[in-house]
DNA sequence: ACCATGCTTCGGTTACCATCGAAGTATGCC
DNA sequence: GGCATACTTCGATGGTAACCGAAGCATGGT
């Protein structure tokens, strides 16, 4: 366990309600300028100036400078991890009323950092555990055999991933659902995928549509690659 | 993802250098007082006072009384899971330098919250999964049905371990060995197990000493395991 | 060159928080 | 009952941080 001043002083980053609304907007997993970002905090683009400074100090974000824009985003997937396991422990230290966004559309399907979260989120993982492309627990999660072929046949480059120090299958609790939906690097090149497979696209804001494509691998995920994997071979 | 006001509530909790001292203390994974805390956080008792009211109105740590003491303690799991990963992310933010206790006896074997970390436990992981005892790799653990009556065989019980909403097997980042051991409420229920049956003590302070079966069954858990049920057969 | 836009820096104001000593309350021991 | 110990509450003090408007700098468009 390393120095407690350098955890005092990162949780300091995010220790204020303006910061804490930027870093949520963030996490929505798209690079936000620094105009965006006063607005979503509610402030002026002085106070998002130093606010930004804070939070680059303690390395919970990174900018890349594009013109005269600022381009923001959070540092890397740690972060997030961190980030997501905090917001959860604030939510369910408090009253039992039903948390996560009213929003249906942010219900049903949004982006969590970097991955797929709400209802359809966890009826993949679901449906994955259900046709043993993963294994284990909820809690407890690995790629069978079955898996890691359903997976490259998706376009996942599984061994580019496992050079990564990144948990693979990481269960993330989803609070809207109370259950959880697949998180970790698999989680998120599932998602990258889609996105560049077109099966999901994302509307305005947070929520995300899925094309027909997209719905029935999410409900069917063994059998559509199947498919999929057939017509190609005709 | 629940509202920023609560989660810059709890990270504000965390965000001064005494309360982060303190919950480094807990994390040690006993109870302390409110009068040790104050010594371990380099303040008076009125100030230690206020700070642990602050930590207990984020639902960070819990208090038992006893007369009139004051025992606190990590509030639960999740709490523990999260101050590991912001410490974690705080390290590694930073210098390139080692990190993690430099205490030899604490690098060799200590308690994180509630399982084992240290060389022995990075061990651990390593001879379990060697054994098939643990599959998937080291970012993505899942119990073999092997390792399933290893558990059993050890003493512990499976079914109540899984009907807890916690990862049974959690990889958790050893910062001194910059490898994985093992936790999870498996790492945690196992480094019970090795309390009960007297194979680890602690010293004093944090560190851990191994009794000559402890040192056995981290070497070769499942030798160890199975010469045991076979004394037990004859 | 001029103007607009995005963003940063500066300086001032206000509110909040950490600290402690003193006093008070509850518990335990003799 | 008296004294010691553990801990909390109160009030005062000093320091820090969040806020903003104004000014300044860099980039982009005409």
């Amino acid at each position: 366990m390393p120095d407690t001043p350098d955890m005092a002083f990162v949780a300091g980053a995010i220790a204020d309600p303006t910061r804490g609304r930027m870093l949520m907007s963030l996490m929505r997993g798209q690079a936000l300028t620094a105009t965006e970002l006063a607005l979503d905090g509610g402030v002026t683009a002085s106070t998002a100036s130093s606010h930004l400074g804070r939070l680059m100090d303690a390395g919970l974000v990174s900018v890349t400078r594009q013109g005269r824009h600022r381009y923001f985003r959070i540092a890397r997937p740690e972060v997030a991890e961190m980030l997501e396991g905090m917001a959860n422990l604030a939510s369910s230290s408090g009253s039992r009323i039903t948390t996560g966004p009213r929003d249906p559309a942010l219900r049903h399907a949004r982006v969590c950092y970097d991955h797929l979260a709400g209802e359809t989120a966890v009826r993949l993982l679901v449906r994955l555990r259900e046709h043993e492309l993963l294994i284990g627990d909820e809690d407890s999660l690995a790629l069978s055999p079955r898996g890691e072929t359903w997976a490259a046949a998706l376009g996942i480059d599984l061994p580019a991933l496992r050079t990564r120090r990144r948990i693979l299958c990481r269960p993330c609790l989803d609070w809207s659902e109370r259950r959880s939906h697949l998180a970790g690097s698999l989680g998120a090149a599932i998602l990258e995928r889609m996105v560049a497979l077109r099966y999901v696209r994302r509307t305005s804001g947070r929520a995300i549509a899925f094309s027909e494509n997209g719905a029935r691998l999410i409900d069917r995920p063994d059998t559509f690659i199947r498919d999929k994997l057939v017509c190609r071979a005709v």
